[in-house]
DNA sequence: CGCGTTTGACCAGCGC
DNA sequence: GCGCTGGTCAAACGCG
């Protein structure tokens, strides 16, 4: 895929930047900066930014400092430039030329403070990358163990008697190429359709022959779906994929309509979302998902379809079909936030085994320290940012948590067995690291989720999609009073 | 004129 | 079989 460039203009399909171009309030704070001249501004935004992402300070300060040279040597210069026009007699003249050198030292100010900002919000993104990437590590050697364990159990089966689960198949996932490869690994090279999908574990009415299982495998995960509620006055999410509109529908028991979306970034692509607003809520923006790309997606895209893929997998793989075997939401709602719960909640009594993650709740219980500002960027404040950071946040959560509800079942919730992960989840949820970045994470995009101001139409800043894909959304944004009513 | 949205029609599944 | 509901289709429409 086209790795991202750097050039001035957002790169189409990376969010991070193109929500740092793209937020309008960002640009009218830099504005405002410029206005305001030079130093007060743009020091507090620098301060904020080192306080936000706990970088190094030096590294940022080094950026931003990059800036201010730059901005001394223009000053510099337009000194030099000012005392050599102060030669002339004309100081009309002189004065113009003197506010148009100004000017320029401001404008290249604000470009070195931007380059600098956007060094600091890759750094930073790469941060919550490399935890993630850290995270996943540490899940996988322990699931590693746990695979070698439960093999050995395997050969003394039914030993532990129930031996319900085998969490294996969940351990082979990679995350790392969420976007085609989810697919393709779904369907070929986990080799889970066999094992995993014994009678009892299967969806109902699935599965014959390996390749038919396959099939059953798309099938099912197309059933299964993932729900993301959260406040947004805007009328759709961003989440980093193209979508088309094509249909609308009355709900019952809803009075505002549901519409439905059908992915377009390829041919093909069987995914597709609903959006509707909460009957009781109408400020609460339920997006449902449904499928897998069949197509290479942007990091945003991907992160969603990693929460899809991940969430399908987690009732796929748990999928019995009574509700009990499947969830334990305590469970999950521990693994995701340990610090908090009924965040993520799965639903068997919906006609599809449904995921649903709930972002509109207090943040108060979320009882991180938390920087004192929001993690400014890749996700700004707004609605569509949270939606579209959260898989972001929950995508890896939830894959995490799929792989430890498989073990939970397999171990039939046997403490002391769990202890080895619980251990594990607990060192990662009291690592300092792990706890901010989630933790501010969250924070952000609670926060921002709940904040009034966040869902003006302004705020459809494309996050992470490909350019035009403003268009489908900027046509919703001009008229939500459609999907309100 | 192309593309995306709108919207009524159509179809399938389900319960009675 | 009938009606209800959810989901999809496709022609009409609107916008840039």
């Amino acid at each position: 895929m086209e790795d991202q460039p750097s050039p001035p203009p957002p790169p189409p399909t990376i969010q991070f930047p193109v929500n740092l171009m793209k937020d309008k309030r960002k640009v009218i704070d830099e504005m405002d900066f410029f206005s305001d001249k030079k130093d007060g501004g743009a020091t507090a935004e620098e301060a904020n930014t080192a306080v936000h992402f706990s970088e190094p300070n030096s590294m940022l300060n080094f950026n931003v400092n990059t800036g201010l040279h730059l901005l001394t040597a223009a000053n510099t210069g337009s000194d030099q430039s000012i005392m050599e026009e102060g030669v002339s007699s004309n100081s009309e003249g002189k004065r113009a030329k003197s506010e148009l050198v100004v000017l320029q030292a401001e404008l290249e100010r604000m470009n070195s403070e931007n380059r600098g900002l956007r060094e600091s919000l890759n750094q930073a993104t790469n941060n919550i990358n490399n935890l993630q990437m850290h995270l996943m590590t540490l899940m996988q050697q322990q699931q590693q163990q746990q695979q070698q364990s439960d093999h050995d159990s395997e050969d003394h089966k039914n030993v532990n008697g129930n031996g319900l689960m085998v969490p294996r198949q969940f351990m082979d996932l990679g995350l790392a190429a969420v976007g085609e490869a989810d697919e393709a690994s779904l369907s070929t090279s986990e080799g889970r359709s066999d094992q995993d999908q014994s009678p009892e574990n299967k969806v109902p009415k699935l599965g014959h022959s390996p390749k038919s299982a396959d099939q059953t495998a798309d099938a099912t995960m197309r059933k299964a779906r993932v729900s993301v509620r959260a406040r947004s006055e805007a009328p759709m999410i961003t989440d980093g994929c193209q979508w088309r509109k094509y249909g609308q529908k009355m709900a019952k028991g809803n009075p505002c309509p549901r519409a439905y979306y059908r992915c377009t970034m390829a041919a093909g692509c069987p995914v597709r979302k609903q959006v509707q607003r909460c009957a009781e809520d109408k400020t609460i923006l339920i997006t449902t998902y449904e499928g897998n790309h069949n197509h290479p997606l942007p990091p945003a895209a991907m992160a969603m379809a990693s929460t899809t893929s991940s969430a399908a997998r987690m009732l796929l793989s748990g999928s019995m079909p009574s509700a009990d075997g499947l969830m334990n939401s305590n469970f999950l709602a521990r693994t995701l936030l340990p610090c908090s719960s009924s965040m993520a909640t799965i639903s068997a009594s919906a006609p599809f085994p449904t995921v649903t993650l709930d972002l509109t709740q207090s943040p108060n219980p979320l009882q991180f320290p938390r920087p004192s500002n929001q993690f400014p960027m890749p996700f700004g404040n707004t609605p569509q940012n949270i939606a579209a950071a959260l898989p972001q946040i929950f995508g890896q959560a939830l894959y995490n948590q799929s792989k430890f509800s498989g073990l939970q079942m397999s171990q039939d919730m046997h403490q002391g067995q769990n202890s080895q992960l619980s251990d594990t989840v607990n060192a990662l949820a009291t690592n300092p690291n792990f706890t901010a970045a989630l933790a501010a994470a969250i924070t952000s995009l609670i926060g921002g989720g709940s904040s009034p101001n966040n869902g003006s139409d302004n705020n459809n800043t494309d996050v992470g999609t490909t350019t035009s894909n403003g268009s489908g959304n900027h046509k919703l944004n001009t008229s939500p009073s459609k999907l309100w009513n």
